[in-house]
DNA sequence: GCGAAGATACCGACCGGACGGTATGTTTCC
DNA sequence: GGAAACATACCGTCCGGTCGGTATCTTCGC
């Protein structure tokens, strides 16, 4: 009816930019505003629009998490390959796609794992993933110590999702160094 | 009309007893979850009669945020008065009630932090608390080192509330310990 | 090359349900 | 008896999802 539809026809763009957005969102506007409604107007779609590409919320969601998983375990074998240092190669790896310090807006660990917070099934994956990684390098990541580099991460994403404005006091880098020597220590 | 308000009233006892549902279905049931409806069954009173005590749900979240960073800071202070080593005090007290693999049920911190993620003032008044503790011990616990063990204990925490079923594969009381000792490290 | 004929992409209106909140009773306490 | 402590009934809103339609793309016979 209208002429809103009389735009070009790319699904793929339009798809992928549904997901951008909800994940911008998602870390920035709070789980509680992840609407279908919200996602589908700021991808410049309707409501009907965004359905066809997702059929219902919660595939919207698991693909959301689907992708951000598999952007970090990319990042994740990428930063390995460059690691010669085999003991605590995976805890580093995972420490500097957490921390990265320079490239602007959260890692994808925020979205990551406040989705999880919806949906005990995404829950259950993330998981099933970080037990599957974690036997992967028992042989170099399985010490306590490294163990709790990792926690610390984890500690420092929660921090960046909550902190939202305001530059963070305390200086990532010199945190990040000293994470990653803990990680050489045996 | 029906016979449900025959029992006796204590405004004190069901008021604090909604604070505890609405904790328990936030860490257990999950943040979507938490509807005024479900805390109020769960306490075994009507919507109306929570209402009648917390006028909005605004005020029930805002109450049960104030009620855990009561009990957290009063364990924090106790903690912290029967440790005689000065370095790192707060931080190990941090620690201890974020793990306490002792008694069930998850730690505050959960249900704080869960609902920081809902209500940006509620993630306001967070960081307002910590920023303040934290100046308040700076001279015994500014080490980037303790810094690096609170994150941490917040990782710890964030794992709790996502392992759900399922007990931890990781040996608490070895970790628990292990963190404490790098408090003690200059 | 081209035009018919599906298939695909998207729009816009609508529905049912749940949730937060209100208004008004009814019972218990002091 | 009056206020506090509830219960009951109801309303407005928003959200997820459905449905029928329209516009664009692709395919394919010729």
């Amino acid at each position: 009816m209208s002429l809103a539809n009389q735009r070009k026809k790319e699904p793929d763009v339009v798809r992928q930019k549904l997901l951008d957005c909800a994940a911008q969102i998602l870390v920035d506007r709070g789980l509680a505003n992840l609407t279908v409604q919200a996602v589908a107007e700021a991808a410049g779609v309707t409501k009907g629009g965004l359905l066809h590409h997702f059929t219902s919320k919660q595939k919207l969601t698991e693909a959301l998490f689907a992708e951000q998983l598999r952007v970090l375990d990319a990042e994740i074998d990428a930063a390995m390959a460059a690691d010669p240092v085999a003991h605590g190669r995976f805890t580093r790896a995972y420490v500097r796609s957490t921390l990265r310090a320079d490239h602007r807006g959260p890692c994808p660990c925020a979205a990551l794992n406040v989705s999880t917070l919806i949906d005990p099934a995404l829950r259950q994956a993330w998981g099933d993933w970080y037990k599957a990684r974690l036997s992967r390098h028992r042989d170099t990541d399985g010490d306590l110590a490294l163990q709790l580099v990792r926690y610390a991460a984890d500690g420092v994403w929660l921090e960046d999702l909550m902190a939202q404005a305001g530059e963070p006091p305390i200086d990532r880098k010199a945190l990040l160094s000293q994470m990653i020597e803990l990680t050489r220590k045996r």
